[in-house]
DNA sequence: GAATTTACGTCAGCTATGTTGACTTATTTG
DNA sequence: CAAATAAGTCAACATAGCTGACGTAAATTC
């Protein structure tokens, strides 16, 4: 590739001959959203192509370990997916021994989703790429980039969706310390 | 959907009686990027549809926007596509009238990209859909949480991209306030 | 000036992950 | 018992990635 040198307007100006700045500031959210998010996912994805899964078993590999026990019309819940895509890569991750399904105790049409042993390892693998990133990044954004880097992600949520998330994510401090609550289905009381 | 109440352990104790809360602060941030960026694309994945468009086209509006003159190479590096995914896309705003190529007056061999009037119209009406919703989660973050979730972002990037990516953005105070230079490539002079 | 490299476009085919709509089965609930 | 609910499944389709191969025009190098 070739390189020219030209001199290019750096921060065109406003209406107003004055930098838009606060535009450009919001705009650059958007694109480090952007950068930031393609690379948070690339990590996993390498590991992943190992077993031959992708980004739809990672998020559900991530969500039943992280709420053991959940239910099928949970997962649709969070993913927001349709059944049907959820079923492929869950068929899978069970036909390959890295999800165990049991019916639920009280309910029994509801099949609560666990990892297996083999499904731990892979999970938390797998999100110990993504903290070790996390973290770095947080210590390189100074103090409290971690509380205020939640706070905005959390707004940036759609509005029905906070309390649910909030319940699921289960923080100590949760972004507007609400009282946490049981994760959307979770647990419940089964485990004989 | 029915939903229990059960009592269930909100944060369950880690190996040494306290929650283990650094580790599930870092995972709260994980679960918050993943919420977030999904409601973050939904905004504009709406108006997207009316045009028959999809997520790769406002990608490749946003960035010919920002960047007039980009060059087919410099948006393939910003996306991390191949040519042939990106060609789908860009085929279609062109034939459609959203994009317009030049060929490049020192190098006939590039085709230059900008947007159409048409293609300006959209592009902004996508960009300020996420600009409100970011101005609105900033407010709700408090202040000084731009700075730092900009912080935070930038340093999710993966270290090799950095350089390019603050270029890209040229923002005003950039997260490691080196000095804004001219954009990726937009007649440009960088690349190493 | 010929050969090579570069920038871009394009053909053909594959995969992952999303979608809709319809139907079945088991189970709970009214 | 009838209706609603949780889950699984079939078929068909769309989007947006991917690989590999090849063509063409222009620039650069030998």
């Amino acid at each position: 590739m070739k390189r020219r040198d030209v001199t290019v307007p750096v921060l065109p100006d406003g209406p107003h001959g004055a930098p838009d700045t606060d535009r450009d500031r919001l705009i650059a959210c958007a694109e480090l959203l952007f950068f930031a998010y393609r690379d948070f996912i690339n990590d996993p994805d390498k590991v992943l192509d190992e077993y031959g899964f992708g980004r739809a078993h990672h998020r559900v590999l991530h969500f039943v370990n992280r709420n053991p026990g959940l239910r099928v019309a949970d997962l649709l819940d969070i993913l927001k997916i349709t059944k049907q895509s959820l079923a492929r890569v869950l068929k899978q991750l069970i036909d390959e021994g890295f999800i165990a399904q049991r019916s639920g105790k009280e309910d029994r049409r509801e099949r609560l989703l666990h990892l297996t042993a083999k499904g731990t390892r892979l999970a938390e693998k797998l999100a110990n790429l993504q903290i070790k990133r996390i973290g770095k990044a947080l210590d390189s954004a100074g103090t409290g980039a971690g509380e205020a880097t939640r706070r905005f992600l959390f707004a940036m949520i759609a509005e029905k969706d906070r309390d649910r998330v909030e319940h699921l994510i289960r923080l100590p401090n949760a972004p507007h310390e609400k009282e946490a609550n049981a994760p959307a289905s979770s647990q419940s009381q089964e485990r004989p």
